[in-house]
DNA sequence: GCCGTTCATGTAACCGGTTACAAACTTCCG
DNA sequence: CGGAAGTTTGTAACCGGTTACATGAACGGC
């Protein structure tokens, strides 16, 4: 007989912190006080009552807890979509920084409109210490109403007056890329640029197009939708121009991913007859062939420090600050500056 | 002066049934049975609660809700690591699961070892309805005695007798995908496995190894990580061999795009010089360059089965069931079977 | 031997919901 | 008109923790 089920047979369904205290003799009080490290108590009675909590397999009721602490330790995470490695990165950001500080996640994705991003805020309230949100599509203005106000919430890549925010360089990231292409000798730079209200799209254009000024060249755009789906399709657009573009800006890497497999099917070879570039330097990215050259955006990172300020702004509540996540170059091989080794 | 934070002002912090029951002229049980739909209330009583409800900005506490109904309407789903595309769709098939049936998603990812996994599973419990543990790294005998037994537990992708489980063919799908390279008319065909404890990456080999068996051919095997990184550095081996393979069949499709940067490298053309195949189907495979001939696995149905077993399980407790998803080989172009469009 | 401290622990109120049971009010029927 | 049956609502106990306050013991100084 396997001695762990057979012990689990005499455990009563639930075992309260009054089953432990009255097992190990002392007030429950004390059993708090042991498990929440409060209070002075002796040396002898900690190892008895952690002994017999053990023997019970006591765990302690969170929605108890939560009830007289007003603190659920968990924080919610409500972001647009769950596909691709952008949102799974992000999400790693946030799980590691709470699992330091021994928070917990309430994941949920993909809210398309208001309406349904209300009803998961609506729902989650009381579940939940504090909120991130990432909802790049919708109106920053709309959103603000619909967020809790008895709770802090950080933004992601939006910007709301009256909450914290956490935003990419986007612009200035783009603009240093254009004038990457340009510095290479590009003169006929095209742009995939990502869904007209997703506020990461349109400061990545604006940067875009700053750049190009800058240089006196004119903009050659196609919209996309931010999927590998639409960088195909915009890439065999561009290969059916003429003159082509000589260089390809997508507005972030899975479209360049699709113009990449756009460009293989129609006999353009990357960098040779058109280089291509991305944004948001996601990890398979340095494992394309070529390896893609593309702008970094810290995206764990930018889970980390949407955690991180919640956790800050919850204690001392009052200073709400914005922080500017910058971004780096990073030059392989798709661009067709300098052949080097893999990374 | 904006109307909802001037109304937000005079809102009492933590608005309670019993504010709402005292303003709205009735007892705190009317409006409890307001709120959950339950025995019969008058039409015009249910107006007056709501209204009250709303102008008062009232949520429900669901640490107190939890306390007295025992149920959190929340399930917690463990995994081991949140890299890459494979997780995240995962989840994301949880999730969509979740979202149907009004349930929320407690997240936690990356468990390298048992003590890691046990301190979560124990922070979870009583914040939870019900587990979803992902760990095919983790010894699944060692595994049971770590799950709580009060809850119900399904399991992805190991085999752990008292639970629920949902497996993969995993045999199954490789030894079809080494008959189509048989087929071809392959004879050097190469494996890239999985980690050695992994009980996915176990069964691909053993249905590689099955495959080749068949066939009288010897198996070529380099062991990796499932990772972008060693599937590099694997093929960077093969490429050395001499003979040389004339197909790898990679453990997965993140390997195999390692493998692809490291064939490009070395001067070696998919599928001209050597077929290269994956497993997973992960979403960027048909993007690839080539598009990559892999085997598919459901994988978001993975995460939604698991979720519905789950609830199933939680109703009628007691019958457990297994659920062992089928796979499907998608033939693109990497295999150099016959050249077609994208997709 | 008395009193002020400090340390360790106990008692009981409270957090905010749900729900069994009771109660009040209708309606209907003989 | 009395009472059975049905409908709607209220009262209060309970879920399982935390913690303010009270209590009691031990100790040191006078």
């Amino acid at each position: 007989m396997p001695r762990t089920s057979a012990r689990s047979a005499d455990i009563p369904p639930n075992v309260t912190i009054r089953d432990v205290a009255a097992r190990a003799g002392v007030s429950v009080a004390t059993v708090s006080r042991v498990f929440n490290q409060k209070g002075p108590i002796r040396e002898e009675t900690v190892r008895r009552v952690m002994d017999v909590a053990g023997a019970l397999q006591y765990i302690p009721h969170a929605g108890a807890r939560s009830l007289s602490t007003r603190s659920t330790r968990t924080i919610g995470v409500v972001l647009p979509d769950l596909h691709g490695e952008f949102f799974s990165e992000v999400i790693r950001g946030i799980d590691l920084a709470a699992r330091e500080t021994g928070y917990h996640l309430l994941l949920s994705g993909s809210h398309a409109d208001r309406d349904e991003m209300r009803a998961v805020v609506q729902a989650v309230r009381g579940l939940i210490d504090g909120l991130v949100v990432m909802s790049p599509d919708l109106d920053p203005g709309a959103l603000v109403g619909e967020l809790p106000r008895n709770i802090p919430v950080v933004l992601l890549n939006a910007k709301v007056k009256g909450h914290p925010c956490i935003t990419i360089d986007n612009a200035g990231g783009a603009k240093a890329m254009v004038r990457h292409l340009v510095a290479l000798g590009h003169e006929r730079i095209a742009f995939i640029s990502g869904p007209p209200h997703n506020a990461d799209a349109e400061q990545r254009r604006r940067g875009y197009r700053a750049g190009l000024a800058e240089a006196g060249l004119a903009p050659i755009e196609i919209e996309g939708t931010f999927t590998e789906e639409s960088g195909y399709e915009a890439a065999k657009q561009f290969a059916r121009l003429s003159p082509q573009p000589t260089a390809v800006f997508s507005g972030n890497d899975s479209m360049a991913i699709g113009a990449l497999a756009a460009f293989n099917e129609a006999g353009l070879r990357v960098p040779e007859s058109v280089a291509l570039v991305g944004f948001d330097d996601i990890p398979i990215a340095r494992f394309l062939a070529p390896p893609l050259t593309t702008v970094k955006v810290p995206i764990a990172d930018l889970g980390r420090r949407a955690f991180e300020i919640l956790i800050h702004d919850a204690k001392d509540n009052g200073q709400q600050r914005n922080v500017k996540l910058e971004t780096t170059l990073v030059v392989r091989r798709s661009c067709g500056a300098r052949p080097r080794r893999l990374r």
